[in-house]
DNA sequence: TTGATAAATCTACCCGTGGTAGTTTAATGC
DNA sequence: GCATTAAACTACCACGGGTAGATTTATCAA
């Protein structure tokens, strides 16, 4: 019953060997797009905790072969994390744009973050708490990084617009971006508050401040 | 050269059995206390990838001690973060209580956090980023929890001193601490900028907000 | 006193996970 | 046709968290 090392740890798929009927960098099969595909839908379903090994099953290969598509751990996570980057940005720029006034703008902003993040809360997890290697601090800003850059520019124009100092985006980037976060996991766990309440209540904080000069109402 | 299982695995310090000398439920030299102190000393000297087992080890005690006294990782994460959330509540309300305007009290909150982070990165790094196990949000909200129900209290005070509503206190807490969070990770990874220039810059956007009225410099 | 029970500790192990070395098969090019 | 290269798999390693069980000492009742 104790069988030590018997166990094939895999389920073999493919036969051993280099595939056959395939010609030379073209239609790879396990490319690493699909493989990222598979790895997001795989997390969807089963949790952020799911392993390397589980997402090379689900993609019919092994993990020698997601190593070389798509790199270790960190890299899988930096991936997706780019991939949702872009996602999120798509779909947040959109709702920005739609505003008549930089208030709303941020408001749909807010929102657009907090129903992406419900949506996809695994791959969320996943990536801002995925990488359980070394670089605690590059893991953490995986996500951030991406929006910051976005952000950045934006926040740095409407200063200029009105006379105030630009420097400050950068900085303001993340603060903007750390509040999201927070608040969006606070909210995936103990989301008892009304997500529209919520979003009014950060947009409100992030728009005016603590300071929330009196009669603004 | 292959020596397969015949490793030590531990400095065997201890005699094998229950200590001698000891009468029952005294000085219990493995107190958890003691053994948080040597936790916290070590992760400060070693980094934040430090294993349980040199934990133990530096403790002159073995796993299942470590494991009696403190629970598992999850659990020593969270008596870590207790600890350091009194430390920082002593050290940043002090710091808050000599402010004479309700600005100068932000500003000096969050000139504390980060300098308190910059000197304990490691354990900082280690608490916020530490347990690897399932449950992720709650790791990531771990000193957040502590922090944030010290600031919901003032926070609320201060809104209904004004004639606010003070049900926001606890969404705008946990958004002051994304932020504050965020901002000493970049600062943390790239530390380029001038400390008290972000300090100053936080301090700006979370007083004054992204709106920041015009004119109010 | 002494023998049973409880407490405290260690040794030795299990298992899962990230990561890699080396082997096998097929395509490609000379 | 044969050597080389590409692509995949099998089998393993190391390490970290976590635990079962052995071992020794204290405690306390008979």
């Amino acid at each position: 019953m104790t069988g030590t090392s018997s166990k094939p740890q895999q389920a073999p798929t493919r036969p051993r060997g280099r595939p056959a009927g395939r010609t030379s960098a073209d239609g790879v099969i396990a490319n690493s797009t699909a493989l990222l595909t598979t790895a997001e839908a795989l997390i969807r379903a089963s949790g952020p905790t799911v392993s390397l090994q589980a997402i090379a099953e689900q993609a019919g290969v092994t993990k020698p072969t997601l190593y070389r598509e798509v790199g270790d751990r960190d890299a899988l996570v930096k991936a997706l994390a780019d991939r949702l980057s872009v996602r999120m940005a798509s779909s947040v720029s959109q709702m920005v744009a739609q505003a008549r006034e930089p208030r709303e703008g941020l408001r749909n902003l807010v929102a657009g973050y907090l129903h992406l993040a419900a949506k996809d809360r695994n791959l969320y997890l996943y990536i801002t708490a995925g990488g359980s290697r070394d670089d605690r601090v590059q893991q953490s800003l995986l996500l951030a990084d991406g929006a910051a850059s976005q952000f950045a520019e934006p926040i740095a124009a409407y200063r200029r617009m009105h006379g105030d100092e630009p420097d400050v985006a950068n900085v303001w980037s993340y603060g903007l971006l750390g509040a999201l976060h927070f608040v969006t996991l606070w909210w995936l766990r103990d989301s008892t508050a009304d997500i529209n309440l919520v979003i009014e209540q950060i947009t409100e904080l992030l728009w005016s401040g603590l300071g929330h000069p009196i009669g603004t109402k």
